[in-house]
DNA sequence: CCGCTTCGTCGAAACGCTTCGACGCCGTTT
DNA sequence: AAACGGCGTCGAAGCGTTTCGACGAAGCGG
């Protein structure tokens, strides 16, 4: 493996003048540095990452902290990534995903402390989050993807959930829909306080309240049962329930399981629309579910931005900023029967 | 941030003792072992992890290299970098993953020149993989999970498609199948070379021909159009067709909304078997899939320890493992109604 | 034509660690 | 009693970069 001294032997210059054609630090002139990068590709040079990272106090890699839990990585989830990776590739960073579960501190810590990371974009964030503590202590650049309580000294990229779930309402209210049941992530996770359960939660309460209807809200656990289990606490709650707005991606499946069981259509008796979910997931559905799509590479790639504009600028630096999810209309919603009725009665 | 010079002054010992200390590479007394840790303790010393990478031309790093495309990691890939990472956590070396496209290779390959990673884990292997060829190149320890179509110089960890088919076939033909339909991979994915679509086409013609039937196989896009897509295709060619075997985690959900569609019930009518699929997403149809379900997280864990011995080790090491999948009995099988009918007959 | 910047280059000192050879000490062996 | 070999420790030489101060050569205004 060629390391600059054999470079700059190479190209009859001194180590620094090599370096400083890679990093431009410093002006070389057009031959010198012509010479240079010919040396360089005769001898396939790669600069040592180790070596690099300990001279210059930046590893260039940033990280990507990810708690992963039994049940994976959605789509959404993984559009997050491509969008970071993407986003630092472009600005000469790695992007490296660590697995870091909500147990392990300590790892984390350790993890900080190494300086083998110039800068975190943590995901996942709960409301109060010991990891954001940690990392701050450890002085580790950091962008969030979500919110904790306080985000008044934090960068972070979030869903507006206020907004999301304000369209995903006006849409079922539009198409005539009253008696609307929101599926939020289950009562021990809204228990822990996970952000995007309770920001929905009060967003949806907001806007049924705004349109002067009645919000009915079940907690769900994550899973197909959940779902199921959901519905029919749905249904003794609000028996003449229309539609259904679900942010639970997992119990979503067990929900329109259900409806069917109990030979209900989809929309024709209930419309369903999921929340923050991939085109992929909603297609999975039969039929397609109306879904407000996450804005998910985009939030990866506006976190790492945000992340290396840290690095390069000022300390103080902060950068906030809500997307708001988009509606997308497939077959899973249309306006209720009883509005079909009204419409034949006159 | 304390360094090594810091803890050996405070502790009254040399710089290189402290080194030992930490590496254990020689021996040191407990009296001074117990002054050095106290140091290092009450410093709260962390080794620079760059430092120590380029000093000891050993990162402790391992990448899992994955392809991310669109359409995310399932709960099968997830188990796979959960077990991976616990695997290397307990080899004292940090796991990142790095999500590799097919098209970057020169990405890769500045990756692995640059020394940051000690070994390799791949993932998604094509049969012909010219990403095996560069690591190979940069002389970087590789495990692969899949495998080559060649695999006479690699170390490998995959599944044992082979036999779990058999086992998928056995369990259907046992409930008295005769009639079944395996839903493959896209016609594309299998030009591409990608073996397990390879694999299992050639295990379920060799596991029905061994029963004495024929075998009907139907490549499917993976989206649930594609599954739907699929059925109509596998009715055109099979119209007497009792059971469905899908690779196609994907498409599944497109095949039982089909089938449902024709007024058709699951499993009376048509059993279905999912082949590597999580319980996870099995739980998330309904009915619930009777599935083989992957050795995800075992085949994470081996993979890991696979590499660190080829680290640690000689390097013509070799591991070469298959794991099969569990059946896991679900409600989406049973035996098929004509045999009902011929048990009614008796 | 002289002193002043500016440009392009060099040499050497870090960066924080590992590792190698050396050395003193003590208990064994002959 | 002399020679030997382990053990525990030290000092110093790297590892492959970046970066800083210095310095000669131009280029410039006065």
């Amino acid at each position: 493996m060629a390391t600059m001294h054999d470079v700059a032997r190479l190209a009859q210059v001194s180590v620094s003048t090599v370096s400083y054609v890679l990093t431009g630090t410093r002006p070389i002139s057009q031959a010198t540095r012509n010479k240079v990068l010919a040396a360089m590709a005769q001898l396939d040079y790669q600069p040592n990452a180790m070596a690099r990272g300990l001279a210059s106090r930046r590893s260039r890699i940033l990280g990507l902290l990810m708690p992963m839990d039994e049940r994976g990585l959605g789509a959404t989830e993984t559009a997050f990534v491509t969008g970071a990776a993407a986003a630092a590739s472009v600005a000469g960073y790695h992007l490296v995903l660590s697995p870091v579960g909500g147990g392990n501190l300590d790892d984390l810590r350790r993890l900080a402390s190494q300086r083998m990371l110039d800068g975190v974009v943590l995901m996942e964030v709960q409301l109060a989050d010991e990891r954001v503590t940690v990392l701050q202590e450890a002085g580790v650049p950091l962008v969030l993807i979500g919110r904790t309580g306080d985000t008044s000294t934090l960068s972070y990229v979030d869903i507006d959930f206020d907004q999301t779930v304000r369209e995903a309402v006006a849409h079922l209210v539009g198409l005539g829909h009253r008696r609307i049941v929101y599926v939020n992530h289950s009562a021990a996770t809204l228990a822990s306080g996970y952000g995007p359960a309770l920001r929905t939660r009060d967003a949806f309460t907001a806007a049924m309240t705004g349109h002067g209807l009645e919000p009915v809200m079940i907690a769900a656990e994550d899973s197909a049962a959940g779902g199921r289990a959901a519905l029919a606490a749905a249904f003794s709650q609000a028996p003449d329930l229309t539609a259904v707005l679900a942010m639970n991606e997992t119990a979503i499946f067990g929900i329109l399981g259900e409806l069917t069981g109990r030979g209900l259509s989809v929309p024709d008796d209930v419309s369903v629309v999921s929340m923050v979910t991939s085109p992929q997931v909603a297609e999975l559905a039969t039929p397609a579910l109306t879904a407000m799509t996450s804005p998910g590479s985009a939030l990866g790639r506006i976190a790492i931005e945000a992340l290396t504009r840290h690095l390069d600028g000022p300390a103080d630096l902060r950068h906030q900023q809500l997307l708001p999810c988009a509606l997308e209309i497939r077959g899973s919603t249309a306006a209720p029967r009883s509005r079909h009725l009204m419409v034949a009665d006159k």
